[in-house]
RNA sequence: GGCUGAGUGGCAGAGUGGUUAUGCAGCGGUUUGCAAAACCGUGUACCUCGGUUCAAUUCCGGGCUCAGCCUCCA
């Protein structure tokens, strides 16, 4: 039985889906003014797992992750840049497909984007209003009554007279309270702004969420997933906005992954200690990332070091070192065994700090095999690269792993150039001339290739 | 100040009321022309103080420290 850390119910809740056998999620997408940074990626990467691991065990899932492409600080970049929204939202799109799929990411079931849903967005303001949810203020905005929601605050555990009390945004005298937000921005002069029933203006970021997770998924679904810092107050407000407009539930699980840090302290934006994705993939192969912000929890912080990257490299590099030799003929099945406990591990909240640590026993059991022929080395090769794809992990050859060149390679060797280093040495070591063939080792190890002589003949690998 | 969450061996990181996590690094061995890779062996780890218990790192309470949210943020 699947167990999922719910925010709301603040334990591990069995996931029962709505509809038996299908899963519906949400997660909150990137706002798309500037290049993916690891924390982003850590979200598109742990949902990406839930999703892989809901489709492993037999769910269908729909799986959806919005783009905000309307938003002040787009709309500040673009003037900055002196080029126009769409442009800038076109091209940083593009930069997060870019990275998504470097890091393995099967692209969601949906995308959608707060531009294309206008109608959906303004029919749902209309309805809050109509419902006394939500009224215009002077300036014309639009803005949601807080206190006519009474769960409001639920999710984050907070209560709106300590919010008020700890109130440190200034009032804006057009709300009723300090604590109501906007739904609805009127338009200011050279802002791009949709005609609405008050007037030109834009949506508010909360609205577009709760407007698109409903017209992709209906009024009620199973999972919202997003960044710890989206609890409160995006997450509140949308479950504010969807109840009051729908009167129907919301979300039933809300899923809320932990940061990245650097030094101990959050990666932001704001913060300016941020690394991006693309800025990381100059050093370290993308499957490396992947594999570092899965072997922690999803909820637990996740430290960006240099040195944890490169011990992901070197746990990484192990189980792909015991897939090289063994053959996977005449093996269609993983083994049963391994996969019930891999899911054991992933059923507890998605484990996958855990699942990994399986996966690396399952690369010592093959290479314990001595004959890489044998029908149990294939077995247990299969079965490691079938428990792989569910993590998104070790998919590549694993010689074109081993091999691969990153910033920190050295050499700019090609392939034949490197065999003929490998030949040279090969025929010095079968005339017994240790020194030559030493020297030609030497010489690829100060490169940064590492040679290896196994019974199938001299191999190579980048460090 | 309010509300969350966390403190595990050199580092990273799971987990558990009494028994080996796992990885990286280190040390010893097997193997190798020598290496590398691999395998085997190797660590008196659970912030602190009380409490509950036959037994607590694990449960409860206090303290200390750290992080996050309360303002745009994945």
């Amino acid at each position: 039985m699947l167990k999922i850390y719910n925010s709301l119910s603040r334990k591990k809740d069995n996931f029962t889906p709505i509809e038996a056998g299908k899963v519906s999620m949400y997660v909150c997408g990137m706002t798309v003014y500037d290049f993916c940074h690891i924390g982003h990626a850590r979200v598109m990467v742990v949902f990406d797992m839930v999703a892989r691991y809901f489709r492993h065990s037999g769910f269908e899932v729909t799986y959806v992750r919005n783009i905000t492409d309307i938003d002040d600080k787009i709309i500040t970049r673009a003037r900055e840049n002196n080029e126009s929204i769409t442009d800038l939202t076109e091209r940083f799109i593009a930069a997060m497909n870019e990275d998504s799929d470097a890091l393995g990411v099967l692209s969601p079931d949906s995308e959608p984007k707060a531009t294309l849903h206008m109608s959906q967005i303004i029919e749902m303001i209309s309805t809050l209003i109509d419902k006394q949810h939500a009224y215009v203020g002077n300036n014309n905005d639009v803005y949601f009554d807080v206190s006519s929601y009474e769960n409001y605050g639920r999710l984050s555990g907070k209560n709106t007279d300590e919010l008020r009390a700890g109130e440190r945004v200034e009032v804006q005298l057009e709300k009723h309270d300090p604590l109501d937000f906007v739904l609805w921005k009127a338009a200011k002069p050279g802002e791009p702004s949709w005609p609405s029933p008050w007037g030109d203006g834009r949506p508010g970021w909360h609205i577009e969420c709760s407007a698109m997770s409903t017209y992709c998924l209906g009024n009620h679904f199973d999972i919202h997933g997003g960044g710890q810092d989206l609890q409160f107050p995006h997450h509140e407000n949308e479950i504010a906005q969807s109840v009051c407009s729908t009167g129907e539930e919301f979300a039933n699980i809300w899923m809320h992954n932990g940061f990245v840090r650097v030094d101990e302290e959050k990666m932001s934006k704001s913060l300016g200690n941020f690394f991006t994705v693309r800025e990381v993939l100059q050093k370290f192969q993308p499957e490396v990332i992947r594999f570092f912000i899965l072997s922690s929890h999803y909820r637990s912080p996740l430290n960006y070091s240099i040195t944890n990257l490169e011990e992901a490299k070197s746990a990484l590099s192990g189980l792909y070192t015991s897939l090289r030799h063994a053959s996977s003929n005449a093996v269609d099945e993983p083994l049963k065994k391994y996969v019930d406990e891999f899911n054991a591990c992933m059923d507890d909240d998605f484990n996958t700090p855990k699942a990994i640590s399986l996966l690396h026993e399952l690369a010592r059991d093959l290479n314990k095999n001595s004959d890489k022929s044998s029908k149990e080395a294939a077995e247990l090769t299969v079965t490691l690269r079938y428990l792989g794809t569910v993590l998104g992990l070790l998919q590549d050859d694993p010689q074109t792993f081993l091999q691969a060149k990153s910033d920190s390679s050295t050499d700019d060797l090609d392939e034949v150039a490197i065999q003929n280093f490998i030949d040279e040495r090969v025929a010095a070591k079968s005339a017994k001339d240790y020194e030559k063939a030493d020297q030609i080792r030497d010489h690829l190890q100060s490169l940064g290739i590492s040679l290896e002589d196994t019974p199938q003949g001299t191999i190579w690998r980048r460090n």
